[in-house]
DNA sequence: GAGTGGTCTAGACCACGAG
DNA sequence: TCGTGGTCTAGACCACTCA
């Protein structure tokens, strides 16, 4: 039960994990590595796949294979609104924003609770630590409670007008509700975010509702499973600590 | 951009969800497939590593492919606790135990916070639809704190004991904790889930603290991507819905 | 153009499951 | 024993990056 290309990764990943490979360098050619280890190239090309999927090196077509930087942890805290792009500059990470007018359909009509071809703000952001990309958030406000400040196309990395915006004030809220789920990332999402088509993701799908029950914004957020984990605290009185009320 | 196995992987994708091929059905072998799609079978069988990663599909060794059942969705409500065999038992899975006694080591330490080597017990869940698994759960209690009716070793899928004993009334309780990772699964937990080592898993790693700040009790769960989510409701007041409090 | 990774081929050999 | 999937080989051909 030893495969070779499991042996190889292992092997390989000690060398990272030490530090005899440092993060950043070019691990040599798929084809040196595979007559050094006297496998096939195949065989060689699974045993990085097991690296690349454990988020350890990065896959470049045409130049190499790298060792990955470590990344800083990043940690969703569940319960708030509006919060991603805020505390991802409060962490001192770079973030892109982008803003476009769109008409609702799909899931956003489910998301947001309005009828098919409503019309909708996205806030597109991509949080960046150095040169790579940390998350993906997509939220949506109905038109009518965009504020008249906000604009379309793109803002500059890091713009005072984003931190400005995320400060200002939000209309009442009630309720948010959030739902969590592990998947692989779609192609699109592996591309923007840098990673493996094989590394898991945390999908959040957030809404929040006003005290009419009417979404006051609705949040799509892609993390990479690698490098983020969500939290949720729930305080309970001390007659609700009774019984099971799951 | 048009990948071959790609290809062969929408057309098996389609004729399963249209119900061309039906769960349960054995798919051809891989090299009749192979020539029915007149690709190599390493390609054929990277275009079924899709399909398994999607969970639509169960590779048996020395007996073929199998289109898998469809499942019952699980939703995971954030927040309570002590309620996951409880509340598969109400979705009328089987739900089958098993109890040890055991000193905490590793990351059973922090999760409870408690000495390295004080005596916890472990109830060990594991949820069943007919024949497949459902959830995998690990639930630690103090050992002061485990009530005297809890026996060790293995307990009777669905024994009335159990149902019982999680109806129980529990200690004051002042808050939940919950941390959410997405990752790929160990062999093992694969093995338990009987899912693809491909197939992301949602991890949960839960904390109830009693109004002391006493760890009552550590959970660690462990749901299948593809049919199963979390979902978290957080209330608020209305001067609380001002701001960015993440 | 030289070197790199990405996809695919055709087939060998082994391990597993059932008759 | 036979058919199945699991791993691996040796190499072709293409696409990308950089000098």
């Amino acid at each position: 039960m030893a495969y070779r290309h499991q042996f190889i990764a292992d092997e390989l990943r000690a060398q990272i994990s030490t530090g005899r490979i440092k993060a950043g360098d070019r691990l040599p050619s798929e084809a040196q590595l595979a007559s050094r280890y006297t496998v096939s190239v195949p065989t060689l090309r699974n045993a990085l796949a097991v690296l690349q999927g454990e988020g350890l090196i990065e896959k470049v077509h045409g130049l190499g294979n790298f060792v990955r930087q470590p990344f800083q942890w990043i940690t969703y805290v569940g319960g708030s609104r509006r919060a991603d792009a805020h505390a991802a500059a409060e962490a001192g990470l770079r973030v892109s924003v982008r803003t476009v007018r769109l008409k609702a359909r799909g899931i956003l009509v489910d998301l947001m609770q309005v009828p098919a071809g409503a019309t909708l703000v996205e806030y597109r952001y991509l949080s960046l630590e150095g040169e790579s990309p940390h998350s993906l958030s997509r939220v949506y406000v109905p038109s009518d409670s965009a504020r008249d400040d906000d604009h379309e196309g793109a803002e500059p990395i890091g713009g005072d007008g984003l931190v400005a915006r995320l400060a200002a004030p939000h209309p009442p809220l009630a309720e948010v509700r959030e739902r969590i789920s592990a998947r692989l990332p779609t192609n699109e999402e592996a591309m923007a975010l840098r990673i493996s088509t094989a590394l898991a993701v945390l999908s959040i799908e957030r809404v929040a509702v006003d005290a009419d029950g009417r979404v006051v914004e609705g949040a799509l957020l892609v993390l990479p499973g690698d490098r983020a984990d969500a939290v949720f605290t729930t305080h309970h009185t001390m007659n609700e600590g009774r019984g099971t009320e799951g």
